[in-house]
DNA sequence: CTGAATCCGAATCGATACTG
DNA sequence: CAGTATCGATTCGGATTCAG
C-alpha cells in the first residue's frame, strides 16, 4: 500500500503531473532557446523550424502558466511580444541542457536502435 | 535556409524527435524505477500508481525500440518478464534524476503558479 | 502473469483563414 | 507581428475482453 501521508515523497502521479508540464512537446527546445536571451514569438518560431503557430502559442502558454516563462507585450506598432525565462525557468537550464546534450550525443545510436527494432521479424 | 549537411548540429526537428521518445509520457518515471534494479511488469505497474496496462506496455515498447530498455522473458510458469536498462538507458540516469529532483523540489512552486494563472481575470 | 486486440469518445494536431 | 477561430484528421486514453 502506497500512501503519501506524512512522507516527504510526493506520489508518483503528482510528480508526473509536473514532469508532464515540463517535458511536454516543445518545452525543452523552447527553454533552450530562451536560455540565450529573451526572444520574440516569430524568432522562436523560426528557430524551432517545424513548429506551427498554434503549437508554439500553446507551449508558451503552458510554460507561462507553470511560471517558467514570462510574456511581455511591448506596445509598439505593430505590437511586439517578448518571451523570457523566470528564475524558475532558469533553474531548469541545467537539467534541460543535460537532456539536450544527451539527445545530440546519442541521436544516431537511438535512430539505429529504432531501425533495427523495426526491421525485426 | 537551414540545412544539416556538413554540420555537427542536427536540426531542431531531429533532436526533438529524440527528445520525444525520451520524454514521452511515463518514460522518466519508468527509467527512474528501473535504475534501482530490473523489474517485472506488474512491479512497475504497481510502482507507477495510475498507469494502465496499455500505457505501460506501449511505454516499455517505445523504450525498448529506442534501445534504452531490454525485455527478457523468463520461461517459468506462469511466464515472467523482466525489464532492465541497457547501457544507453543507464546513461540517461543522471539527466533524468536531475529532472526528477527538480520536479520534487519545485512542485509546489509550479502548482501555485498554475493556480495563480488560472485565477487570473 | 503478461500481455495483445478492440472499441470508442476525448484530446490533440495541422492547415487555413481571419483580426487588432 | 502575434495571435485567435475553426475544422477535419489523427492520435490517445481508458475500459474491456481474450490468450499463451
Amino acid at each position: 500500500m502506497i500512501t503519501t501521508q506524512e512522507r516527504e515523497l510526493p506520489s508518483p502521479a503528482s510528480i508526473r503531473a509536473i514532469l508532464d508540464q515540463v517535458t511536454s512537446k516543445w518545452s525543452v527546445m523552447i527553454l533552450i532557446f530562451l536560455c540565450d536571451k529573451p526572444q520574440r514569438f516569430n524568432a522562436l518560431k523560426r528557430n524551432l523550424d517545424g513548429i506551427t503557430q498554434k503549437a508554439l502559442t500553446e507551449s508558451l502558454r503552458r510554460l507561462e502558466r507553470s511560471g517558467l516563462v514570462v510574456r511581455r507585450v511591448i506596445p509598439v506598432s505593430p505590437v511586439a511580444v517578448e518571451y523570457s525565462l523566470t528564475p524558475l525557468g532558469i533553474s531548469l537550464k541545467d537539467p534541460f541542457l543535460a537532456l539536450y546534450q544527451w539527445s545530440m550525443k546519442h541521436r544516431t545510436t537511438v535512430e539505429r536502435a529504432q531501425a533495427a527494432f523495426d526491421a525485426r521479424p
